[in-house]
DNA sequence: TAGTAGATTGACCCATTGGTCAATAAATAG
DNA sequence: CTATTTATTGACCAATGGGTCAATCTACTA
C-alpha cells in the first residue's frame, strides 16, 4: 500500500462523486467545480488525478457500471440452470441498488453524448454487447433454436433499455416490481408458461433480495 | 400577412435550425452562436425572436414533434379498423422521415435534460401520454379486455422507446424495417396471428410508404 | 413623403468553464 | 534528519457561454 493505494482510493472517490453529480445535475451541470465541492476538495485536486473532465466522467461511468456487473456475476455464479442464469441477468438489471431514477439519469446523460464522445460510445457498446450476449447464451441453453434465442435476447434487452429510460423519466412511478412484471409478461408470451421457468424466477428473485439487503 | 407572418416564419426557421443543431451537436453543443451561424443570421437576431435559449429549444422540439404528429393524424384519418389505427401509430413512429439517427439524437438529448428542465418534462409527458392513449384505444377496440389493452399498450410503447434509443445509439445499424419487424414479433406473440391484423398491417405499411414518398 | 414599428446586428458585459502552474504542505524513503 | 516524491491548493488564464442594448436599416402606413 502507501502512495499507490492512496492515489487509487482518491481516484475512486472523485469518480464516485462525479457520477453522483452527473446523476444529480446532468452532463451540463457536471462541472469540475461541482465535483470538487461535492467531495470537499479543490478543483485543481480533481485535475491532479484526472487529466480531463471527460476522463473523469468516463471512469465514473465505468465504475458505476462495475457495481451492477459485480452483482450480476455473483448471481450468475449461483445460478445453475439456463433459466436461472436468465433471471440472474434480469434481476441484476433491476436490482434495487441500481435501478433508481438518479442512476438512470446518469446513464441517459451518457447516452445523449454517445454520438459526440468516442469514449462514451465505447462504454455503451461494451455494455450492450455484454447484456445481449448473456441473454442470448442463457436463452439458447434453454433448448430453443438459435434465431429464437437471438431475437428473444434482442426483445428483452430492448425492454430493459426502455424500462431504464422510463425509470429516468419517472413515468408512472416505475419501480423494480413493475419493471420485472413487464419483462415477465413478455417472457411468458414469448416462451410460454413452465414450472421450471417459474421456479427459476422465484429462486433468483429471492436471491437478489437476499444479496441486496445484505449489501445495504 | 405582413409583419405578423414574417415574424412567425422567422421563428419557425430558427426553431428548425435549432433542432438540426441539437441533433448534430447535442445539448452542450447547441449554442446560440451555432444556431445563428446555421441560419446565417446573428446571435442577437435569434434572441430577438426567442427570449431564452431554453425557449428556443423548447419550440424546436415541439415543432419537430409536430411533423411526426401530422403524419400520424393523416394515417389515422385514413385508417378504418382498430388494427389499422394501431399500425397507423406504429408506422408513423417509424416513418422514414422521422426515424433517423440524427433526429433520435435530438430526442435523447431532450430526455437527458427532462429531470432538470420543467419545460422538457412537460413535452415528454404529453408525448408519452398521447402515444400510450392512442395505442390503448386502438387495442381496446380490437375486442380485447381493458387490462390486456393497457398492458399491451405499455409493452408496445416501451419497445418503441427502446427502438428509438437504439436508433440514436446506432446499435446494429437499426433501420425502419428491422424496428417494425421487432415490434411485429412481439405483437404476434401477444395477440396471435390473424388474417385481419395481417391485412391491416400491409395496408398501413403501404400507406406509410405512399405518404412519405409523396412528401419527399 | 414622413413617420413609425419591426428586423438586424455589432459591441459589449459578466459569469463560468476547463485547464495550467508554481508554491506549499505532507508523507515516505534512505 | 534529510531528500524526494506526492498531495493539495489558490491564483491565474483564455475561451466561451447567455444575454443586453443602443444604433442602424428596412418596410409598411398614413
Amino acid at each position: 500500500m502507501g502512495r499507490r493505494s492512496i492515489a487509487h482510493i482518491r481516484r475512486e472517490e472523485f469518480a464516485h462523486a462525479a457520477f453522483e453529480v452527473l446523476a444529480l445535475h446532468g452532463m451540463q451541470g457536471t462541472t469540475l467545480q461541482r465535483v470538487a465541492d461535492h467531495t470537499g476538495a479543490s478543483k485543481a485536486s480533481v485535475l491532479h488525478y484526472f487529466s480531463n473532465k471527460q476522463n473523469l466522467i468516463e471512469t465514473a461511468l465505468r465504475q458505476s457500471n462495475a457495481t451492477l456487473r459485480k452483482e450480476a456475476v455473483a448471481m450468475m455464479n449461483i445460478a445453475t440452470t439456463p433459466w436461472e442464469r436468465f433471471y440472474a441477468i434480469i434481476e441484476a438489471n433491476f436490482s434495487p441498488t441500481t435501478f433508481q431514477p438518479e442512476i438512470a439519469h446518469g446513464w441517459i446523460a451518457m447516452c445523449a453524448e454517445v454520438p459526440h464522445v468516442a469514449q462514451f460510445q465505447r462504454i455503451q457498446t461494451v455494455i450492450y454487447s455484454r447484456l445481449h450476449c448473456n441473454l442470448f447464451t442463457a436463452l439458447l441453453a434453454t433448448g430453443i433454436d438459435r434465431t429464437a434465442a437471438d431475437s428473444g435476447a434482442e426483445t428483452i434487452s430492448l425492454l430493459i433499455d426502455g424500462l431504464w429510460l422510463r425509470c429516468g423519466l419517472q413515468i408512472g412511478g416505475l419501480n423494480r416490481q413493475e419493471a420485472t412484471a413487464q419483462i415477465e409478461r413478455v417472457v411468458e408470451t414469448l416462451f410460454g408458461k413452465s414450472a421450471e421457468r417459474q421456479s427459476a424466477k422465484t429462486k433468483m428473485t429471492a436471491l437478489a433480495a437476499a444479496l441486496t439487503s445484505r449489501a445495504q
